[in-house]
DNA sequence: AAATATTTTTAGATTAGTCTAAAAATACTT
DNA sequence: AAGTATTTTTAGACTAATCTAAAAATATTT
């Protein structure tokens, strides 16, 4: 059968956001602890995914995806993005709403559904918090960013992404309206405890301890 | 717990359907075959349903929906026509194409999700096939309408709904340009074979089969 | 290089949903 | 009213996905 459930589908999502930045294989305990599963229903379906060709894999040497694989998992990422962007952009939901009914939505199967709405939506390149959307032949497009603490003293920055996506940090960055587009500029940084104060959008100073700075992307403004 | 599965909705929304016109309980076998699936599969679900109070059942004495179940199903066919109405109007669909695809969506959850797509979509009270679209209570809207056998020869009345909206008959109204909101005049009945001459629109005549005037609504002019 | 700790795999059970075949109940004929 | 046909339920088995606990493999420490 050439058919992949909404369980294998979840897992190969999990194996390319793990592999993202690694080209090491993954290790069962990683996609467990991603999957919110024990290592035992990992191997079982680990087991299932390399015998369908999705992932290569031998025992005790972790796992990563074939082509097939890896390009099943970008078509879910696109889903997901652009279900996220349509959600925010035509349904008016905030940006800390829309993952998980977008967790939903990027199994339903239709080619042409998800076509028609990335027509629909102008074509995105980035979804609601600065992630790039694969294209329908799955290219990314990337953008030249530097997480906040990489910015000079001085410097400025317009916030174009986050690091983590999670509710708690995203109602935190509401709470200073810190939406991407903002700019911001670095105005010191602090050895003792290691936060920084910011201007945002040339109006309102904040201090930010370096765990938030982390976790914000900026473009850097050439003036 | 309180929460219904994927299966559990297609079954309460097949038994919903069949109840439609009927007052009766409905039988096992009626479910089987609106499933596609056996007479035992139907029987473990009705138990499965009956134990968690959505549907009234007796043993060989057929099966109907609590109010629980019946707002459940309700709705689920919100949903499914809310999509089909988005995919048709937003994304350009034609109304043959749309069924299968809400069938999917249907089943994603989020209540603030549909209510804010009805929203986006100037809350119709139509889907695309001219079935009324219950609101955020379960309310539908009914409309006087009568199918295309009972309007008089003569007479004149506007396409407002179909009872089969299957693939292979709403393909064949595309041929004939048949959409809702067509103009049809009776012209003529031929006992010989039950055959119907009417006009499109004032601008066509056109040969309709009995089977085809019978899974055609209208809504009558007065002149 | 042994001993210990960690990770991964296997073994065996469980649950949801399905199936076929047989038994039981109901409905229809004569 | 008895016999036949149909419908519905039960019994028992299967698959996908999960779990816990134990065994095996690998990694780390001494
Ligand atoms: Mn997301
Ligand atoms: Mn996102
Ligand atoms: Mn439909
Ligand atoms: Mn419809």
């Amino acid at each position: 059968m050439n058919t992949t459930s909404r369980t294998e589908e979840n897992y190969l999502k999990a194996i390319f956001q793990l592999c993202e930045r690694s080209d090491e294989p993954i290790a069962t305990n990683a996609i467990a602890q991603a999957m919110q599963t024990s290592a035992a229903s990992v191997t079982d379906m680990i087991k299932k995914l390399s015998k369908k060709e999705l992932v290569h894999y031998q025992k005790h040497k972790g796992v990563r995806l074939t082509d097939t694989g890896n390009s099943l998992a970008t078509s879910l990422v696109r889903k997901h993005r652009l279900w996220e962007t349509f959600l925010v952009k035509k349904l008016n939901f905030s940006w800390e709403e829309v993952h998980e009914i977008a967790e939903e939505l990027e199994h339903i199967p239709s080619k042409k559904l998800i076509n028609r709405l990335d027509d629909f939506l102008g074509n995105p390149k980035f979804d609601p918090h600065g992630d790039p959307i694969p294209d329908a032949d799955g290219n990314f497009t990337f953008r030249k960013q530097i997480s906040l603490p990489e910015l000079a003293e001085g410097a400025e920055g317009i916030l174009v992404g986050v690091q983590d996506d999670t509710m708690p940090f995203l109602q935190y960055l509401n709470k200073f309206n810190l939406t991407l587009g903002t700019k911001i500029k670095v105005i010191e940084r602090f050895a003792y405890d290691d936060s920084t104060k910011i201007i945002i959008n040339d109006e309102r100073e904040q201090i930010l301890t370096n765990k938030v700075c982390l976790n914000l992307f900026v473009k850097t403004i050439s003036i």
